[in-house]
DNA sequence: CAACGACAAATTATCGATAATTTATCGCTT
DNA sequence: AAGCGATAAATTATCGATAATTTGTCGTTG
């Protein structure tokens, strides 16, 4: 006869397990900083809440809540009586973005080396395996999955800068990072060097296991300044270049 | 005979120039950072929408996007269906403050005293001039011109700062300014050490006339870090330590 | 004929009410 | 008496409607 285990639980907890659905909010606000980051919404795009309460399906609370906090991080701007509306970009401020994630992230993972212990080694090396198996397969089957590999992409430099132990780094870093990403799709949303790129991470990698804080800060730093090339060149105001 | 001067205006200018009024969620938002940042809303205080909308005289929806713009600053926190509260604090996170603000601040002096013209250094000497002002009334008249002080104090390290043009630089140190600020206040409300405090933005002030980096830098990150002046002693979090 | 003012249309900002969710209260069971 | 379930109270999240503001249109005027 099979046995029986009984589980106690009261409603109270039940209800806690169970209804961890997201709020509307935080749907129209995932969904306008997806199309936001990847360029589906072009820059200097008007965000009319009317619109967006249309496509989204929700009231116009949720939206604005979303587009405000949106604004807070920069990846929307807001004018009184006059809306919201996707940011326009320079390569001044790609320049800058690219500048001050280098100075953080460069600080952020000295910090890691110096300070970290093996299970940060651990994760480094996991997220870094993660990612390569998906540059892997990418290059196997012939199509790009970038969507997944851009995630992996992020979870490997958050890994790397966990080690450090600093939130405020984390969050600032988030917000450059999505910063520059946003300009890259927008400015090389047709070309994509993966080699290169790859190469910059076995090195950070092989001198972050190494301890070698020098060559681990100059590998990074070249890395983070790959955000700039296409932008070295000219100096204006610049939309999509082509597409 | 007086002379008379006509102007022309359309009724679309004068709309412009008149209705400059800011709107109630701005209001909202300014009114409850000022009470957060100067800690009149103590941590960890639930920051309930039904009782701002009779405090403040507005309806939830101007209220709920300040929160939410707060939140996305990280001034207030927010838990779904559990609304908003006043962050905690914690020495740990003072100390993370302070080390990424001394970071970022350093590094941006530096770009400005390299990189800045006259004009530069003639609004900092302005900006000096009007806070040391400040400081030498509070001490002939006996009171605590603090609010004022505080703004001017501000004031001189975003003159500092300019000079680097960094737009991201200036957005980041804004907040770790605001954070480290609410953190001053909260532990050391009735202790304030003007005179080497004083000391320090005439050694900032002197380094950066004579464009001499190593000082300047050295001063600037000495005056950073006092504000982790009575964080160091415990290591726990921690309430209003007295009143 | 460029600029103006008035009216109309579109859009934003705000409010008050309703639905959904969490927290508190209280007999009842084991 | 400690814990449970059910109900009541409090609080949050969301919606739809209204007020305020900006933008567009078009005769008229200097």
């Amino acid at each position: 006869m099979a046995k029986v285990i009984k589980i106690k639980i009261g409603v109270r907890e039940l209800g806690q397990l169970l209804a961890k659905s997201e709020s509307l909010t935080e749907r129209a606000y995932r969904s306008l900083r997806h199309d936001i980051m990847s360029g589906i919404l072009e820059p200097d795009t008007p965000l009319r809440v009317e619109h967006l309460k249309k496509q989204l399906g929700v009231g116009s609370s949720p939206i604005r809540e979303a587009l405000s906090r949106l604004a807070a991080e920069g990846l929307v701007v807001s004018e009184l009586n006059r809306g919201f509306r996707v940011p326009v970009v320079t390569y001044d401020d790609l320049r800058d973005i690219v500048a001050q994630r280098k100075l953080i992230e460069c600080n952020t993972l000295r910090e890691a080396i110096l300070n970290s212990d093996e299970q940060w080694e651990a994760e480094v090396i996991a997220a870094y395996h993660r990612m390569t198996k998906v540059e892997e397969r990418g290059l196997a089957e012939g199509l790009n999955p970038w969507e997944e590999w851009e995630e992996r992409h992020r979870e490997f430099h958050e890994a790397l800068m966990s080690g450090a132990g600093s939130t405020w780094a984390s969050k600032m870093l988030r917000q450059l990072y999505d910063q520059g990403d946003r300009y890259r799709r927008i400015y090389r949303s047709d070309a994509f060097i993966v080699p290169c790129i790859q190469n910059d991470h076995k090195l950070i990698l092989d001198a972050v296991l190494a301890r070698d804080v020098d060559a681990a800060l100059a590998a990074m730093g070249n890395h983070v300044e790959r955000l700039n090339e296409g932008a070295d060149k000219s100096t204006g105001p610049h939309l999509k270049p082509d597409n």
